[in-house]
Order: structure tokens, then sequence, then C-alpha cells
DNA sequence: GCTTAATGTAAAAGCTATTTACATGAGCTG
DNA sequence: CAGCTCATGTAAATAGCTTTTACATTAAGC
């Protein structure tokens, strides 16, 4: 928890001070203890020692505010990715590899911002903002995407667009359906992480980009003589 | 839609005759025009013409009545997925592809079944027959799965309980993130079809396992006609 | 026909959502 | 500082959903 400075509940009085943010918080915590349905605008408001009515003055309906809570989760899963990207360095190979863990991290991480970004029935078109938070995440599958096509003699070179998004249907797909330690969904054979490197590793291969470096690792399984 | 004999809704005295067939069908209806949130266990009574109290008598709440939504859910997508696998006939890659497209085709027609079975947040683990049927519509994966690991040389056949996850984990990716046609999310240059079949071959080049078909190979789909 | 269990109703208590009229106080202006 | 104004919060009221409890109705078997 980070009950750091700016959220200061005690000393109040009428005015709460900063309840938008306030919300956005407590939106989270519900999200993140009972699901995406189990949370309740009033319970948030209760949370932040309001009357069930002010959240009102900051959001026009609970959709509003789960917009504001996927808003903030884009931005952060898009500075997550970067981080992990790190612009290809050392190499793209590596870079990939902790992009990939870092996607499935957040999932797991902040079950909540994934939820609200990708499960809680949000459209995107509720507000410009949102829909181009999204892009930034995204632009950051695709700058990994294009780098790693940059890799390939351009006759054979995949479009670098179709490859961002195969790498995110991989890693949504699996951070979905088994990415969350739900207790609730199937038992696998191998760690979601294990999972998603060994199928993009595959899926790298059948693109026709060789990974280039000397390590042997858990790629040196999936590999084949070119 | 089958409106045949079985859910006759007009001539009834005190007693609904099948309240629980109806029920089910009224969350499905709901389901599919609100979002699977955007359903109440009042308005599906409302729909069956009962009163609010009533359905306690078949569900002990909502999540049982999801539950149920999900369970014939899986049924049907165990039935499409089979019936388009059809053990691999003619050959393997011809129904390999069918599978996938009768997989974004269900999710797509369906979407009232597919929330339930992967988005509303209802564990598997609520009743054993519900995981039981989960675990029906993989087999038909993992059956596909070990049909193309068959067609390669022993000595580096890929485990296909991992080749099935990963499958699904691709499937199931564009489902969620491209399927449904919200007009609320990401435009697409090419159709989910069309994005999860250069998916799949290029991730079977990746697996060694080659498509003997004369039609070209993996880049011939993944071309761009624009 | 009588009994019993299954199925449905009515009513009530306690939620949440949302609006409306009103209260408070922070910040600006002179 | 005085006074104005607006953003922010409250109270109260309406409406709907959830769930339980006591009761009503009917189908089915003996």
């Amino acid at each position: 928890m980070s009950w750091s400075k700016d959220d200061r509940e005690s000393p109040r009085g009428y005015h709460h001070g900063n309840l938008k943010e306030a919300l956005v918080r407590a939106a989270l915590e519900l999200i993140a203890q009972k699901g995406p349905a189990g949370f309740t605008f009033a319970e948030a408001a209760r949370w932040a020692g309001v009357s069930p009515a002010a959240p009102y003055r900051h959001f026009r309906d609970r959709d509003q505010l789960l917009a504001s809570v996927a808003l903030r989760g884009f931005n952060q899963f898009e500075a997550a990715l970067a981080r992990a990207w790190d612009d290809g360095l050392p190499d793209v190979f590596t870079a990939l590899d902790r992009l990939g863990k870092a996607y499935l991290g957040f999932a797991r991480a902040e079950p909540a911002y994934y939820s609200a970004m990708f499960e809680a029935g949000i459209p995107l078109a509720i507000s410009p903002e949102l829909r181009e938070a999204s892009d930034r995440a995204f632009a950051v599958l695709r700058a990994a995407a294009e780098k790693l096509c940059a890799t390939t003699p351009a006759p054979n070179r995949p479009p670098a667009l179709m490859v961002a998004l195969h790498i995110w249907a991989m890693s949504h797909g699996i951070a979905s359906l088994f990415g969350r330690g739900d207790a609730a969904r199937r038992a696998l054979p191998m760690s979601p992480e294990e999972l998603l490197e060994a199928e993009v590793l595959v899926y790298l291969r059948g693109l026709g980009v060789a990974e280039a470096k000397p390590n042997g690792g858990p790629s040196a399984s999936a590999r084949n003589p070119n």
C-alpha cells in the first residue's frame, strides 16, 4: 500500500480535497478484491468517506469511473512495457522476452487495471484519451515488431503491424486464460511465462527471424537448423 | 433460434412448466443485448413472466445461473469445434483452418455464451460439470494438436499439450481482442479470421510442421491485397 | 381422494443508483 | 477584509435489484 501523502483521509472537513483520486483508488482496491463486477459506486464513496451522491460531481456514472481506472491502467501498462522493451537493448530477442514477461507481470500484479482495461466492457470510444492511451501502449508492441521485422531481409519481411497484433494476441490470450492466479482456471504443465516464451519463439522461427544470441537458454529446445 | 415447442410461454397457469430453461434463455438474450454485467436476476424473471423470487427455486444466485449458461455454452462450443475439426479430415491443415474459423465464428455468433464462458469471472470450480464441459471442449483442441504433432518426426516432435495451449491462446486472444463486432475495439488491417490463419501458419512453420498443400504456404495468406 | 414435495407468490428489509434542492467553503476581486 | 461565485459535498427522496420468509397452488404418487 502507498499511504504516502496525497491521500490524506484523516484531516478533512466538508471538502475532501482529492476525491476524484480517492475514488479511483477505491475502485482499484474494490475491483482487486471482488472482481470488476463486485464493485459499487456507493461502496467507493463509503471507502472515501463521502456521501453516496458525492462521486457524481466527478464521474457521470460507474462506467466513467471505470474508464478513468482503465485510462490510468493503460498509462502504467505503457510505462511498464516501454521500460521492459528499453528500445530493444541489448538485443531484440532479449528485449522481446522482457516485454512478454512484463505483459504477463502486469496482468498478474495489477489484475484490477487489467480487468478495467480489457474485460470490463468499457468501449475505447468512451473518450479520446482512453483510445490514445491504449494506442500508446500498443505502440510499444508495434515498435518492437518493427525492430524485429527489420532483422529480416526485405523480400521476405512480414508486415510489422500484423506481427504486433499477433504478439498482442498471444500475450493477451495467455494472460487472459492462464495469467492470474485465480486458482479458478486450468492447471498448466508450465508457467504462463514459459508458455508465452515458447510460443513467441516458435512464432519467430516461423517468421524466419532467427535468434542470434550465443545463449543456449530455453530457446535451444525450440531451435532448429535453418 | 429453436422456438420449436418446449418453451410455450403463453398458456400457463400458476406453474411455469419450464422455468429453469426459460431463465437460461432469458439470460442469454439479456447478456447478448447488454453485456454480461447488464443483466439482472429480476429482469430474467420478468422476461419469463414470473415473480422476482421464483428464480431462487432453480438457482442459488446469479452466478449459478451464469454457470448454467456457461455450461450450455461449453457444450455447444465443443460440438461446434468437433464438427469443424471432423477428425482432421480430409487433411490436418484444412481441418485446423476450419477449427480456427469455428472458434472465431462461435465467439462472434454467440457472444453471450462466450462472455459467460470466459469473461464473466465464473470459476470453473463452481461445479464439476462445468469443468468437465470445459475439459471436453479443450480436448478437441488437444486432439487436433496431437494429430498435428504426429506429422513431425519423433525426435523434434513438440509436446502436443503445449501446442494445444498455444493454439487456444492465439484463438482466444484474437477472439477476445478483435473478435466481436463491438464497433468499440480497434480497427484491423484484416479480418480476425485472416489474422488468426496467418498467425497459426507462421506458428506451424516455426514448429517445423510444413503445410503440404499446393496453395503456396503461409506467405500467401499473409499477403496484403491493398 | 389425500398427502407431500415442487414450484410460484407476496411482502418486507436492506442494498445500490441517481436526481434534486440545499449547504459549505475556497478563491477571486475590489 | 467583504462579498461574490463556483466547485464540491450533503440530505432526502424515488426507483429498482436482491434475498429471505411465510404462504399459496398444483402435480404426482399412494
